[in-house]
DNA sequence: TCTGGGGTCCTAGGACCC
DNA sequence: TCTGGGGTCCTAGGACCC
């Protein structure tokens, strides 16, 4: 989708069509601005001079989403909104608001999965298609079809989006970038070394920051360069797994299939402060933030209907070095007390002098609440884990929490 | 100018078991 | 009296993605 969260908002606020706006920041800082919207007849009718101005915004955050004629100004996705404000200070700031993404997600994708059903989610605003079986998938290279899937979308929800068709999901992925917004790209086999290889490493899904920079030690800039290295070279500094996967892609090869149903691995929650907190002097502040956290994760779960056996906690210190602690429980639990009990243990084992700047909570090893008894039965719900060095250092830590 | 929140997958060492 | 080999689970960190 096209710089979804932002067209989103334009839907109910048609007037800042074609103005630079972000999307972003701490929600509560935005939402004070916005409160001083006088009372118009609807949202469309609200000036856009009332609307905060991002040279406005002091406090933490980055971008999630940029309109068009923001990026125009240099302004991009994770960019932090200090820096941003810099580039573009007239820009306008929204809050995320991601009941209503989701909204839109969900009907987006149920557009595709009636004109298309294999189709993988691949978060709010991306997904994939295989509509190989599809009657007239096949028509201009899957160009009708993919003309029909923008159109529905569009005539749907208000909402653009880009398409890429390929033999592959990495080939797919890839061209969908190649003609945004609201485009269409075709790339077959044959287009390889014409319309891949000039492209840098890094557009490759799954190359990010620390392999490209790694890869341009090597003098390696091209997914072209990457392909003329030998697979061997490749293994021997990138180890077998990700030198031989990095071989592949060079030469657009995913055997990978397109993924119609999964279940979560894990949910957390987690939250940035305002301000750098300290385990000490805020000690009251970070236990409500902790509790808080716990209360909706177990709702986020129960909601859903899962329950987890690995209870985690997730710092972020001052100078951005995080540090995480589990421990896994015998029974599956979906409880914000059991939650706040064990990720409280997990607190412990952790250092806490420094400023803290990031508290997440996570639960994993899920199973669906239903079926989690059963399990528990068939395992008998067997304990084994003994007191680690890390218990003892947490017998002595002094119990902030 | 400091850098969100919610995820997945991989690696690697140690405990533990047979 | 010099110490296997294979497997699973747990934990911590890190890369990467949307």
């Amino acid at each position: 989708m096209d710089a979804f969260y932002a067209s989103v908002e334009l839907l109910r606020y048609p007037q800042l069509k074609g103005l630079p706006m972000v999307i972003g920041g701490g929600r509560r800082k935005v939402d004070e601005a916005l409160r001083n919207v006088p009372e118009g007849g609807t949202l469309a009718d609200i000036p856009v001079a009332a609307f905060p101005l991002l040279k406005d915004y002091a406090g933490r955050g980055v971008i999630t989403t940029a309109t068009y004629a923001a990026r125009q100004f240099g302004i991009g996705s994770a960019m932090g909104l200090m820096k941003a404000a810099k580039l573009c200070p007239q820009a306008l700031i929204l809050p995320v608001d991601f009941d209503e993404y989701r909204k839109y997600s969900r009907r987006f994708k149920q557009v595709i999965t009636e004109i298309a059903p294999l189709m993988e989610d691949r978060g709010v605003d991306e997904v994939y298609i295989d509509f190989t079986d599809v009657p007239g998938g096949q028509r201009e290279g899957g160009r009708v079809l993919a003309r029909l899937i923008q159109k529905s979308i569009l005539q749907a929800t208000g909402l653009t989006c880009s398409i890429g068709v390929a033999p592959n999901k990495l080939l797919a992925k890839m061209a969908s970038e190649f003609d945004k917004p609201n485009g269409i790209s075709i790339v077959f086999e044959r287009d390889l070394q014409a319309r891949i290889w000039p492209l840098p490493c890094r557009k490759v899904n799954g190359i990010g920051p620390k392999a490209d920079e790694k890869l341009q030690g090597h003098g390696i800039r091209t997914i072209g360069e990457l392909a003329a290295k030998e697979r061997d070279w490749l293994i021997a500094h990138f180890g077998k797994a990700t030198g031989a996967w990095m071989h592949e892609v060079a030469w657009g090869r995913d055997e990978r299939a397109v993924v119609t149903e999964s279940e979560p691995v894990s949910m957390s929650r987690e939250t940035t402060f305002e301000r750098d907190l300290h385990a000490v002097r805020d000690r009251a502040e970070l236990g409500a933030i902790f509790t808080r956290l716990c209360e909706q994760l177990a709702a986020d779960l129960q909601r859903k209907g899962y329950v987890g056996k690995t209870i985690g906690i997730k710092l972020r210190y001052g100078d951005f070095k995080i540090a995480t602690r589990d421990q896994t429980i015998e029974s599956f639990t979906a409880d914000p007390k059991a939650i706040r009990r064990i990720a409280g243990q997990c607190l412990k084992r952790v250092p806490l002098e420094r400023p803290l700047r990031l508290l997440g909570v996570r639960v994993g090893t899920l199973a669906r609440a239903g079926e989690a008894a059963t399990e528990l039965v068939a395992s008998g719900g067997t304990a084994r884990r003994g007191k680690s060095p890390a218990d003892e250092a947490a017998a002595q830590t002094a119990s902030l929490f």
